[in-house]
DNA sequence: CTCATTCTTGAACTACGTTCAAAATATTGC
DNA sequence: GCAATATTTTGAACGTAGTTCAAGAATGAG
């Protein structure tokens, strides 16, 4: 019984290694299983047995992008916390520009997160969800600064609102479909946003 | 000449409206060529008469969504001129719930404004990037009035980001891959955000 | 070594957008 | 009005996807 488990789990990492690097270099719409049977050697019909869809394969992928992402966003904010209100500014806007670096430096695999549809009928399995959520609370911490009076629920509500602004200015900004926006001048642009941000929720006087 | 240039205008038309409610029923995704030549009552192949290809079809339905946002906007925006920084911000709120409004109302086909990807190798004719270009500039007036020391490219560029911002959470709200926040939460999340970037930006004392 | 079970295979199926040779229709010349 | 020519329409066929499944290969138990 150990040897085929043994092998499949060897071949579905390759695949899962071999879909990443697909999607990084051609995108998501690059991604094409007869590719992949040829990159892992293997028969096409073999890859059901791997996994059940291309669904699962993309958001296997996916869950190795959040990862990154988490520990980049974990290392911007690595034994900081937010004495005064402009030290939670700045704790906002590393963030920020953290995961504007993250996203153009993983540009397609990052946009795989958002672009990726699951096939009529599928939903999202809870798992993934839950990966995705866990992004909002790197944001928690210095909110919970700037916003001492504020309750959790509030505070929960508020920090998915603050990573979806911050989101929006990426994609856009990333987005060749408009003209897309020099780094520097993105990294300009987050950081004026967050600051206002950062000054508009200070309980001023 | 005339007679079949005539009919095939209005055949295109025809094309349009049923690609318009094939996406809003269905999305993006549930548009299909051989389903829009049934409804319309041509061959599969006649499509490419009326249309180069879906990518076109698409782009039509989307500047049609466009022109609608616009007049939504329009509509929000009609007659006022803002006196006081607290009218700006008013404003900006006032543009930001119409714009969240409008995409829950029209979700699939806004939706289809920005998943749609142009077949590999194509890029997006200039018409379209200028239409979409274009719904920035109902934000210009009040963040002028916010910003009076601010360049005129400087505005440009922040007028882009506050619209992102705000794109951003609409986008993640709207989402039913997370949890979709319900309609009124989602308002008072926009209301917060635009309302603390209102006084973020505003040059205190 | 044999038989039963399990796994792997790739041809075949469905479902797309798109093309194109042939048929149908319209326009022109006389 | 009618033949000759040009244009338009047609839908079967093509290429490319993801997915399935009957048949063959490999594995494991007795």
């Amino acid at each position: 019984m150990g040897k085929t488990t043994e092998r499949r789990d060897r071949q579905r990492e390759a695949l899962v290694l071999a879909a990443e690097q697909a999607i990084s270099e051609r995108g998501l719409a690059g991604l094409k299983a007869r590719d992949l049977a040829e990159a892992i050697g293997c028969s096409l019909g073999a890859i059901y047995n791997l996994v059940h869809d291309m669904d699962e394969l993309v958001l296997r992928v996916g869950s190795r992008t959040l990862a990154r992402l988490d520990a980049a966003l974990a290392e911007a904010t690595r034994g900081r916390t937010p004495g005064s209100d402009g030290d939670a500014t700045d704790m906002l806007v590393a963030i920020a520009l953290t995961y504007s670096s993250f996203a153009r430096e993983n540009l397609q695999l990052w946009r795989t997160l958002f672009e990726h549809r699951m096939a009529e009928g599928a939903s999202v399995p809870e798992w993934a969800i839950t990966e995705q959520m866990a992004m909002f609370r790197y944001i928690l911490a210095p909110l919970r600064a700037l916003q001492p009076r504020a309750s959790e629920p509030d505070l929960t509500l508020l920090s998915r609102t603050l990573f979806s602004a911050v989101h929006g200015v990426v994609v856009l900004g990333l987005e060749e479909k408009f003209v897309a926006v020099p780094a520097a001048a993105l990294n300009g642009q987050i950081e004026a946003l967050v600051r206002a941000i950062g000054k508009g929720l200070t309980p001023s006087a």
